[in-house]
DNA sequence: TGTTTAATTGACTGGTCAATCAATAATGAC
DNA sequence: GTCATTATTGATTGACCAGTCAATTAAACA
């Protein structure tokens, strides 16, 4: 029966957005529910708890950020283009539409003390790092892993400064700073090879 | 009186530990108030509400990084001297000690919803950014801005990662990852400027 | 010492909320 | 149409908690 899949995809809607709302994981169950239009009582039927609710949108927003890369990915063929297509999913408009934003943000503080939150964004680590791995051993050689370790942490930290910096609504500077981040890598790894 | 001072400062302190075991913004304070080995009622008749207590709390871990970063500098002469003094007390242990990394994780969260947080926040950006283009100026020129924009991000990217990773005690790799990434800019700008 | 003032307590209130569960409605099988 | 199964409700419970406030204790001072 594909009303439960439904059920489950309304509820998980209704929790993004019901975080991007209020900023906060201190939603009431009550709220999420009434906005996907159900009674309180389903989202436990169907969840169990509030925190399994939680991670059951994050894992659709972290599937949603594969699904994206993927695409992209999909359409590129040089290294160089593979990259671009890394960035670009990165910074794609959905990962900061409704609530994508306090999702992510609460799911890091979720994953100090949540054993399947940690799980989740290793996982998510361990993708984005061997995807630019793959990518930059092709132009960096072996500077590739540690090159792939900067990028990964400045794709974070750049998100991160964006989603939080109350003006900035258009995401393009952000994968612009990545862009020339690359640049820079490049162009020392062609230094360091013709000395 | 120096009373007050005091029952201040042990109320904060008990907020970032309280705050750090728990890891969530959502610890009562009563029991930040009994940790403090007062009562609760004092803990309001100090800061007024909880968010106030917890902004006093970030307050001070961001005047703690202030100091160290001022104190690093003040032992630095040349450009990257000062760079690699910041780098260090960007990742000194106190910023990992107690429950510094579940306060700045949190933070961020009311960053979204506070005005008072977001100020702060936006005080840090602006804080790290204005040093790092001061000190990359003398090696990188125009190329400074940008890449301090890029340095700042990195900092904030790779604390995310290492206060995020379960195994991770030891934060002398974070810290050599974004010496590295220092280089990198560095050997660009050269490359660059033989061209 | 007695008196004023400041510091501190902790019981209390009003409200909130996660989670449960017994009851009801919808669905589908035969 | 009857019955069984599944989906769904929403009232309820029990616990919790921010913030208040009247009462108590300690400090300061004359």
């Amino acid at each position: 029966m594909g009303k439960e899949v439904q059920r489950r995809r309304d509820l998980i809607a209704a929790t993004i957005r019901e975080i991007g709302e209020t900023g906060t994981l201190s939603v009431t169950v009550g709220k999420i529910a009434k906005r996907a239009g159900v009674s309180p009582g389903l989202a436990f039927h169907y969840f169990g708890d509030k925190e399994a609710l939680f991670l059951a949108a994050m894992r659709a927003i972290l599937r949603d950020y594969g699904d994206e890369v993927r695409a992209a990915l999909a359409g590129a063929d040089t290294p160089a283009e593979r990259l671009e297509a890394i960035i670009g999913a990165s910074f794609a408009e959905s990962h900061f539409r409704d609530g994508a934003v306090a999702a992510w943000l609460n799911f890091y503080v979720l994953a100090q003390t949540s054993d399947e939150a940690a799980r989740l964004l290793a996982l998510y680590h361990r993708r984005l790092h061997s995807n630019l791995v793959h990518d930059l051993r092709p132009l960096l050689g072996n500077e590739a892993p540690c090159a792939a370790r900067r990028m990964a942490a400045l794709i974070d930290g750049i998100y991160l400064r964006f989603a939080l910096t109350r003006d900035a609504v258009d995401a393009a500077p952000a994968a612009e700073e990545v862009r020339a981040a690359l640049a820079t890598e490049r162009a020392a790894a062609e230094a360091a090879q013709s000395a």
